[in-house]
DNA sequence: CGGTAAAATGTTACGTGTAACATGTTTGTC
DNA sequence: GACAAACATGTTACACGTAACATTTTACCG
């Protein structure tokens, strides 16, 4: 029942309700109760009699009451939130792992504030002080080089890390990822395998991961006998990209019986030069690609890719991330998820 | 000078330091001043004397304070925070949009909070709830399809809203985008113009804007005196799609020989299957795609497409909003962009 | 120096959901 | 109908950066 003892008061009602939005106080004061029990019906409605939670249900429903989180990030409690900070927007690799995470946060009623760094350590400080003043409770971190800022305001802030993707030589906190060298090495040990000799790396935007995929190409080959040899560009990858790099590799090599691509945007802009070209693959030249994207077995003959298991690293990033946030000590700090090949056609 | 009167004291500041994050009350207090003039070096460091600075300075980086916005957030005042969501992670579109919309915030000092809906309006309203618990001053929405709940919440949450990328039916508040019927009538107006005649439309994910493009088709076909044609799926669009969707069409219908994809990766996975199967573009099937992307150009010959302002959107989009935010009236609340064309060789 | 303007710093109050504890109310049992 | 237990609601205090206003300190000039 709504208690109005003069027509100021109602005034007040009406103002309050055209300029700001609707608070607890208000849902309260129309129903003459107390906040703490519209609090209780929003935290847990079985502590609130049925009668009353159907008068508070209209109430907010009428007022159009949104929950405001500000003063719960006050308090010292959990937010319930992570932050996680990708590098872009537009790759399938961070869109699985996000999916992977949400699996896992939607279960366990976990917000996520999402943020993307560009590649750029400089942009991702910025995004993670962004998401420390939100005070999240843990971050999940997709790349392992940062700045210096960035590592102290991690320590600082004393919340729980997992970089993920990759195996960082100096880990902040917790990692899930694999080993982007041996997985490289691996792949063109295949390759070798198959009886090329002459096989070229081409690499684009030149971060760490296509660094380590470069020391496994020369690991493989310098094992084998083997001479590496590789043709990159610090620009972002991209299906144009791929067909100039294999351009530049055929202009600048005398023999090329195969390419080991840094990602598949590449190796399918190579494959497209392959076939504007009238070179033959796997024949000609053996194309492996990383990653494992959709738009390789959509190519004739389907690309032959290193799978990395990014839905499953998202799956076990939030999974560690909130056991922790919830108190339990996690059975090791470092996981290693390993990879696997697509079932292609361009290597032999 | 820090101040410690007895040994209590230092204990409590130790003991501070170690469990709860420092706040401005910290830094105040280890400087004897007011945790005022600390929120004034943060804010306008050019109110505070060059000594104080130089002691606050050097006080906040020993501490590692890190800026809390709850407090902030609690008052009526601008969050300087506007949300953004965007159907995928993994779309080029959307990307350039973000980075359409970061140049401008950047430069105001706004920030953004992401949230992507996978296309699902559910979702859409629950990502949407979250960001409106932060307190954002204002909304881009990047779909036109919203529940009911949805727009009741945005109209009583009392804050301005952008929907880009299209022009809705019943706009929430402003809207910058372009005609995607009108530009696909246009598209499909000139293969005809080339003398194609058995041009088919191809889709997947049925949303909005593949509705309105197959409506742009079909009244071109009509116009012109042919019949339409579509092949639809309604999964995600991919290469692999693009490819089933051309098979698919030309096992059903008895003459094509033009299609027109709902956007490019459908429209890419079409060419390699053109490509494997030996059917020459454009002589035998002329290929127009949608959104002008990258890889589209790697193809021979070279993919013609609509590209869609996307950048631009994103750019007017942020500048309107913080405008409105600001206090502005806008000259319009409807922006529309327009299209243009990639200049491809797969039409003619 | 005296006095005023400008600069620097301080004081007070505020916003709003919720934990922890306190009080009031109903239910059920003998 | 008395009393304990369970249930429902209320009370109080708190978190912390900042706007608005108040006070103190410094700078400057005749």
């Amino acid at each position: 029942m709504l208690r109005v003892t003069c027509l100021s008061d109602l005034f007040v009602h009406l103002l309050t309700f055209m300029t700001n939005r609707a608070s607890l106080q208000d849902i309260a004061d129309q129903l003459g109760i107390t906040k703490m029990t519209v609090s209780r019906y929003f935290r847990s409605p079985e502590k609130v009699a049925p009668a009353t939670r159907e008068k508070i249900a209209q109430a907010v429903k009428s007022a159009g009451y949104i929950h405001n989180r500000a003063p719960a990030l006050m308090s010292k409690s959990l937010s319930h939130t992570i932050g996680v900070v990708i590098p872009s927007l537009s790759n399938q690799v961070f869109s699985a792992l996000v999916d992977g995470i949400e699996t896992i946060t939607n279960s366990e009623s976990f917000d996520i504030l999402l943020a993307h760094s560009g590649y750029d350590p400089k942009v991702e400080e910025r995004k993670i002080e962004m998401l420390l003043s939100y005070q999240v409770d843990g971050l999940i971190l997709c790349e392992t080089e940062h700045t210096d800022r960035t590592r102290t305001m991690l320590k600082q802030a004393g919340i729980p890390v997992v970089e993920c993707m990759e195996l960082p030589e100096a880990p902040i906190d917790m990692v899930v990822g694999l080993d982007h060298k041996a997985a490289a090495f691996n792949a063109v040990s295949r390759m070798i395998a198959s009886n090329k000799q002459h096989i070229v790396y081409l690499a684009a935007r030149l971060d760490r991961r296509t660094m380590l995929r470069q020391q496994g190409y020369e690991q493989a080959m310098w094992e084998a006998g083997l001479t590496p040899q590789t043709v990159a560009t610090p620009f972002q990858s991209s299906f144009s990209q791929g067909m100039k790099l294999l351009q530049q590799a055929l202009d600048t090599f005398d023999r090329v019986d195969g390419i080991f691509c840094t990602n598949d945007d590449l190796a399918v802009g190579a494959m497209q030069y392959c076939n504007n070209e009238g070179i033959r693959v796997p024949d000609d030249l053996a194309v492996m690609g990383y990653n494992g994207l959709d738009i390789g077995l959509t190519m004739q003959p389907k690309l032959t890719s290193v799978v990395t298991p990014r839905q499953a690293i998202g799956i076990k990033s939030a999974r560690l991330l909130i056991d922790v946030i919830n108190g339990k000590v996690p059975s090791d700090k470092l996981f290693d998820l390993g990879y696997s090949y697509t079932e292609g056609e361009s290597l032999s």
